[in-house]
DNA sequence: ACCTCCGCTCGTACAGCGTGCGAGATTTCT
DNA sequence: AGAAATCTCGCACGCTGTACGAGCGGAGGT
């Protein structure tokens, strides 16, 4: 038997906000905003209910009149966040340069908010910010040809590259601030290790003695990685698109 | 000042296993492989260090003779999981469906333990499972004809759409469990939300009619979206094999 | 044979977590 | 004025990761 209130018919986005006047010290807006400040100050394990009461100045549950659980908080937080990432609008650029835009804007919000990493392999966004994405990059690919299923397809890859290129940078970035040190004094310490698994790869030993220390250098070749990879997806998208036979 | 003992230097894959005789009646091995059973089951938030005791009936903190903390647990065990992922042999097939087995299985062992998705954002993975994939990566990418940065950034690529395709899928799947309901029956309670949304967005609006319900059939819609991806994808980074002024 | 040490197990304890509950305060409605 | 709704929050429960140190059994040295 399924629980008798699920997570579909009773969600975070149906409910109004629990607020009338203007009266109460909380907002569900001002307590997503900390939670945020939070998240992005330390990281999903950062953000407590206590922590987040202290640092409203209010109790230590108060938060829970607004929200229903830590889980529909996060839930908000995740869709706030999206509502940074834009969308180019139709006939604004190119159908290349608008996919471009889209994806690494999403990827860019993803490093500036990693814990929402995290997050997205847990529970699938209905929220407005995720819709209004959806509804207009529907717009722009249906703009450059595609339609149907191809389009959800294409739009599928479009994100689950900028998801997956800012997972690996993330873990990375994470790594580095924990360790407080820099990506070139991590490649240091780890030089050793390196050298000792080159030994017994022959492969990764020759390609490492190809680039040199180069593969260690930080966000510039992090950037360039993913666009060279964004690159060669909108390629392939476009000959698609080209195809007589489709 | 940073902490006296890194993670760099200091690492699990360093430390042998503290084991010598055969008396023992635990063993890293054991712990991991129990860890891991526990993950497939319940997810991260199942695995509690009380309970991986006594599923391996021992005491709670026993399994710290072992391995120095949870976060080094988790480490060992995406590793162990990495171990499915088979990296094609050169010679064996063309690079391009070497590159497709891979990135495959890839999101194959990612949606058969989508913890692990979970816990790739947080800390690079320099265990010997990685890198020999990695090895035999370079090795498959390296015949194919690729050389120096360009082969991480070809690497990179398709280690990020398997990432971040099996990220969007483990949303749904987990959701579906945890709920008890199938991909349709969800899909039939979201229905009278969707279509309000559709009625503020057009363009949503316009596909949803153009697909009908087909976006909502389960797994094989998930499957065919990710090759759609994978062959556009392999198409643009042959594409660029192809070109003469690279 | 005894002692010492080492590898290993595990009970206890501590600080922190999410949150259900209900008492209380405050504002709004009648 | 009295009742009802809205909102705040202290307390308590059961859970978490893990530091610490007591205790056990077998191996090696004397």
């Amino acid at each position: 038997m399924p629980p008798k209130s699920d997570p579909f018919t009773n969600s975070v986005w149906l409910r109004p906000p629990r607020t009338r006047g203007e009266q109460p010290s909380l907002s569900r807006e001002q307590i997503v905003r900390a939670a945020i400040e939070l998240l992005d100050a330390e990281g999903l394990a950062g953000l407590s209910m206590r922590r987040l009461g202290t640092r409203l100045g209010s109790g230590t549950t108060s938060v829970y009149w607004y929200v229903t659980n830590k889980d529909e908080l996060l839930e908000l937080a995740v869709d706030e966040v999206m509502g940074e990432v834009y969308v180019p609008e139709v006939g604004d650029t190119s159908w290349r340069i608008g996919a471009s835009v889209l994806t690494a804007g999403t990827r860019e919000m993803l490093l500036r908010h990693p814990w929402v990493i995290g997050l997205l392999g847990v529970r699938p966004n209905y929220g407005p910010n995720a819709m209004r994405i959806g509804d207009r990059t529907v717009a722009l690919l249906s703009a450059a040809g595609f339609s149907g299923l191809e389009l959800s397809h294409a739009s599928a890859l479009l994100t689950s590259y900028a998801i997956g290129s800012a997972t690996t940078i993330s873990a990375m970035v994470t790594s580095m601030r924990q360790s407080g040190m820099s990506m070139t004094e991590i490649a240091a310490k780890l030089e050793p290790r390196l050298e000792r698994i080159a030994s017994e790869h022959p492969h990764y030993a020759k390609w490492r003695q190809e680039v040199g220390g180069a593969a260690y250098v930080p966000e510039r070749i992090w950037d360039e990685s993913f666009t060279f990879g964004l690159d060669r997806l909108l390629d392939g998208l476009e000959m698609w698109l080209d195809r007589p036979d489709r």
